[in-house]
Formats: structure tokens, sequence, C-alpha cells
DNA sequence: CGTAGACCCTGCGCGC
DNA sequence: TGCGCGCAGGGTCTAC
């Protein structure tokens, strides 16, 4: 479901309602995900601790849980939505939290009687926490490359990382060392915008196609974002993915339709396992 | 070292 | 109608 716009549309809508809520407990419904829920250490790190607010690294959310004594450090909840995780803040119903929902594996009860609700069906999502200070070293943040919303994305970033480096372009656009968020979908439309082959060898992209490249990026992903957020803003009310499709695609799911920019058939094919659109006319 | 492929898990739509 | 197959927006691990 999420790539990084609709991430950022989740932290957007969820934080809000979560900043200035204190977590009550933890509960853990089912621990068996990617990496298994721990609720004793969810609870130890959460439980009592007031919620500073939200924010994202790549497609990772990261809730920013203050000390209850000074002695005490700075936590964070990590929270990864893999393939099909929905977050939702869910009301209290009559004093009593609201009922379980299909595949709600993880419950964060709020002091106010409101509940943030995790549901992932395909089970590849996750949710740890760390103390706040350890999130850059964490193995899970370590090694990740750029925010391609930063000022840091750029041509000549893209040039640099692929110095030294083979393969298809599609692949490596994906890839979270070189810039973090840019998935499935929307490593598609970019290279569609940009006008680059997903297919073409990162040895053989000059610079100028880089720079479009980076561009085409950035753009694709604000356009979703700004798309998102206005298709996506009763999220957090349990909607969950309301919209998402309204979000305009050129080629991603689209093969044999027309390009909107030639007309020729817009072609799949697989790559690292992942479908990829192009359009073989537009795209060299 | 970097890249390709398998794998984690469940649900859905399609063709037979 | 029922069933099997392929496919799905993420990330990590292993084998080459």
């Amino acid at each position: 479901m999420p790539e990084l716009p609709e991430v950022e549309v989740v932290r957007r809508t969820l934080a809000p309602h979560l900043s200035g809520e204190t977590v009550r407990r933890v509960e853990v419904r089912a621990e068996r995900l990617r990496e298994p829920l721990n609720e004793a250490v969810l609870n130890r790190d959460a439980a009592g601790r007031r919620i500073a607010g939200v924010r994202r690294r790549a497609k990772y959310l990261l809730v920013d849980l203050e000390p209850p004594t000074a002695a005490e450090a700075p936590t964070t909840l990590v929270l990864h939505l893999g393939m099909s995780g929905r977050l939702t803040v869910r009301e209290a119903a009559g004093g009593q939290p609201p009922a379980p929902l299909p595949h709600e594996h993880l419950v964060v009860h709020l002091a106010s009687g409101r509940v943030l609700s995790f549901c992932d069906p395909r089970r590849f999502g996750q949710a740890f926490t760390l103390p706040a200070a350890d999130l850059d070293a964490d193995p899970h943040f370590s090694h990740l490359g750029v925010e391609p919303l930063s000022d840091d994305f750029d041509g000549a970033h893209l040039r640099r990382a692929a110095a030294g480096r083979r393969g298809p372009v599609k692949p490596f656009l994906m890839d979270a060392t070189v810039v973090v968020g840019v998935g499935n979908i929307y490593a598609s439309e970019a290279l569609f915008v940009a006008g680059i082959h997903p297919k073409r060898s990162v040895k053989r992209i000059s610079a100028a196609r880089w720079d479009r490249l980076a561009r085409a990026v950035r753009q694709v992903l604000e356009d979703a974002l700004a798309q998102g957020g206005t298709t996506l803003n009763d999220f957090a009310d349990g909607d969950g993915n309301a919209g998402y499709f309204q979000v305009s695609l050129s080629v991603y799911g689209r093969e044999g339709e027309p390009c909107p920019r030639c007309g020729q058939p817009v072609r799949r094919v697989v790559q690292a396992g992942r479908s990829t659109f192009y359009c073989a006319g537009c795209q060299t």
C-alpha cells in the first residue's frame, strides 16, 4: 500500500491526533510479523510516555516518546507499514476500547481512551522501539541513503552513487542505500517522466539524464503527495487507503493501454522480481 | 564488492 | 460456482 508519499500522508494525518497523547499500554494481538512484536519490550519503552511528535525517515514512521523522568532517555516507537499495513486512530466506544479489527496486530492504548491501531494482512510490517539517540546507528537505518525530497538529492548525487556500479537503472533507483522511498510505482513513473528506459545501464546515463531523473523523482513524489494529501485526509479516522488510486499514474499498472504521451501501448517487464511499466517510444 | 533471486505472508481477481 | 494461479505498493538474506 504505501510508498513515500502515502507514508508521509499517514504521518501528517496521525500527528495531530497523537501529539500530546500519553501511551497507556501497548497490546500485541499477533506477534508473528516479519520481526516478532515483543509486547514486554514495547511496554517497557513506550508505556507511560507522552508522545512528542511523529516524524518519518524513508518509509519508517517515528513516534517520539518523552522520558517520564529526567533520569530516563527519550525513546522512539518505529512503525513500518510493509506492503499492506494501515495505521488508524480509533475512538473509544462507551468507555471501552474499540472492537478488534481483522489483522489488527498491534494496539497502542492512549490515555484519552483512543487507540492507535496497526492492521497488516500480509505481515510485512514492523513495530519496535529504540532509544531515540540510537536511531541512526540502528541496522534498520544506518545504511539508508538520502531523502528524495531533501536538498541532498539531485542528479549529481545519483551520478556519484552510480559510479562503479552496473545493472539497469530501475532497480538502482529503488536501492535504499542510494535514495530512500522510491518504491515500485514511482520508480516506473519517474523513469517515464524522465524519458529513460528502465533497462538502461547505470553506466550509460549522462549527467544531464541524471539531472532529469532526479527532477522527475522529486516531481512524481511531490505530485502524489499533493494528491494524496487532498484525497486521504480522513485516513486517520479509519478510511484506510481511500483515494490511493486517484493518484494519477501514467504507466504503472497500465500494460497494453496507450502511452499518454505518444499512444504506443505501455509495456510490462519484470526486473529484480518486480513489475516495471514503460513506453518503448518515449523512454530510451 | 555488487547484483539477481528466493523468501517472508495473506488476499484478490482472473481464467478455466 | 469453485478452484488454482499469478500478482500485489517492502525489505532482507543468500548464492553467485
